[in-house]
DNA sequence: TATTGTTATACTCTATAACTATA
DNA sequence: TATAGTTATAGAGTATAACAATA
């Protein structure tokens, strides 16, 4: 008996690891897990970088168009708007040519913690691409973007 | 006014687009709500491919080495593998020599399915790589594998 | 009539804690 | 005491349907 624990690797056959969507699935439970383990003291605002990084780059943003920007329904996105509110992250105002939009803007707060928020999330990218050179990186980069491009052209051909 | 409505990507900044962890959310979310849409006809298997796979390779696994395998608590297997076990796609046997241990296998049925399952997966990987030369797609692997040893071996090391 | 935001609701997925049976 | 599997339970996260306000 080895006293070597079996990697987890050990058990996913050369087919499975060499998947790009098994790949891609994988990377997210793990960046996701080890993400949320490392950064704390920034409330629930983690898990919403992105969408804030989206607020801040399209102040006023309306909420259905952020909610298609990142694949939501629009009503899965009222409680997650309602708690950054309450963190005081973000405000809504209402728009004044149309009177069903509210339009959501980071607070000053919240673009100054995001910033900090930002320090982190280079942090974690970093580790996460360690080992990586410029050019891999690139491929990399492309290659995600293309499959990115290649799954919403499908997606507006299905047409259901 | 122009016709055209605004893509998606008009709305994400560049930033934001060059972060790999971004891309890779993104690219779980879209690739797995094609996935769905795409794949029928298999119960609820499909979003358990790389489990099944897993399993065929590695026959009569413990619940709690594929639960590690797959990153999930061992308590949160169970209902997975009872409904699979309902489906018809699996078994478990209790282990002889340990009689705590439960051992997964595939049915003769189940390995019948999953390689016609993996048809259709070969066929969602090619659309979601489209356009990606032999050359971009070793590089976006070895990419790939490099992040998930990055991220593994600094789990292990921070040790909680 | 259609659209935006909201609410009520239900479903899925997950972890934690406690239990059981074995070791 | 520790481990494998299970159960009960609770907390996220999501979508669907229906509603109010507005266009």
């Amino acid at each position: 008996m080895f006293p070597l624990p079996e990697t987890d690797t050990a058990l996913i056959p050369q087919d499975l690891q060499d998947r790009v969507s098994f790949r891609i699935r994988q990377l997210q439970i793990l960046a996701y897990k080890r993400f949320e383990k490392v950064i704390t003291d920034f409330g629930s605002a983690p898990r919403y970088y992105g969408m804030l990084k989206i607020i801040a780059a399209n102040p006023g943003i309306a909420q259905i168009r952020l909610a298609e920007a990142i694949f939501l329904d629009r009503s899965s996105l009222v409680p997650i708007i309602e708690t950054l509110t309450h963190e005081g992250w973000l405000v809504r105002k209402p728009a004044a040519e149309d009177r069903r939009v509210r339009r959501v803007y980071l607070t000053d707060e919240g673009l100054r913690r995001l910033s900090l928020l930002e320090v982190e999330v280079n942090r974690h990218e970093a580790r996460m691409t360690k080992g990586l050179s410029p050019q891999s990186m690139a491929t990399l980069r492309e290659g995600l973007e293309q499959m990115a491009v290649n799954l919403t052209e499908q997606d507006q051909t299905t047409k259901d």
